[in-house]
DNA sequence: CTAAACTGTATCAAAAGAGGTTACAAAAAG
DNA sequence: CTTTTTGTAACCTCTTTTGATACAGTTTAG
């Protein structure tokens, strides 16, 4: 269970609020279709929010909608509003620095790390939400 | 500590095999150079053993060393060669399918992580480990 | 043929992270 | 004021990764 799901989650729950225009949805009913506990749909939120993806109103009647239209909402926005570490971690503990290998191999792996996360990024840019939920619907 | 550093590791480790050229190299040095135990160590040559990129030896004298040239093994074969998971997961659990969105979710997921994952393949692709050696080297 | 030096694994413990749950403050609406 | 809902904190549990010990099997040297 110590997977990070959260990147597919926020498409799932993006796309949710998608379909639903204008009108708020609450946690609770997201949480539903996820099938998962509010309060985790609600963390998400929180972080999508910061990235002024999505809009939440507190208090009787509240809930969340899109902040912008599902075709400016790049899949490399999601990725970045989340707290994802990268693709593969470093060292977890300081390679050997008498050796001259493991010396320079943080400063090299830092490097490929950032390389491949642009890579990644390139990627998902090329993606909108728009194009997530024309693929659900032809399905 | 539960990031998966791997694919770190065994870029750290084939860089010392290559500058050892034939001579045998012991885990006990490996691990020296990584600074962690080698067990850790001998667990990842074993899977670099599956897939064909070193050669280990048992008994007295034994130790590992490349099964080819550094300039033919590609970053893209030693992240194979690993276990590693990718880079987004699915939900954890199925979500509701009897809502639209839910049910046809899994399987865009799916198809974006194959997507994805092809992308960082042909990344990574480009690179072999002679390409490592010498950025490490003249740093 | 025996001792020493390795690898290959199994097994266990420790650490960290993710997700699930409960609880409750704060806000908005009626 | 009561109800509804978000925003968060706190805590627990499960899973994964790493570290560590132990030991069987293999090879070399003497």
């Amino acid at each position: 269970m110590a997977a990070n799901s959260q990147f597919a989650i926020a498409i799932h729950v993006l796309t949710i609020l998608a379909k639903s225009g204008d009108e708020r949805v609450k946690s609770d009913y997201i949480a539903g279709s996820v099938n998962t506990n509010p309060v985790v749909i609600r963390r998400l939120l929180s972080n999508l929010q910061d990235a002024n993806l999505v809009v939440s109103q507190v208090g009787a009647t509240g809930g969340t909608s899109l902040a912008k239209h599902p075709k400016d909402i790049r899949l490399s926005e999601v990725y970045n509003a989340l707290p994802c570490g990268e693709i593969f971690a470093l060292h977890s503990k300081e390679p050997d620095q008498n050796c001259p290998v493991g010396r320079n191999m943080a400063a090299f792996l830092c490097s490929l790390q950032k390389e491949i996360d642009k890579t990644m990024e390139e990627k998902l840019n090329q993606y909108t939400l728009r194009d997530v939920i024309e693929k659900i619907d032809e399905a």
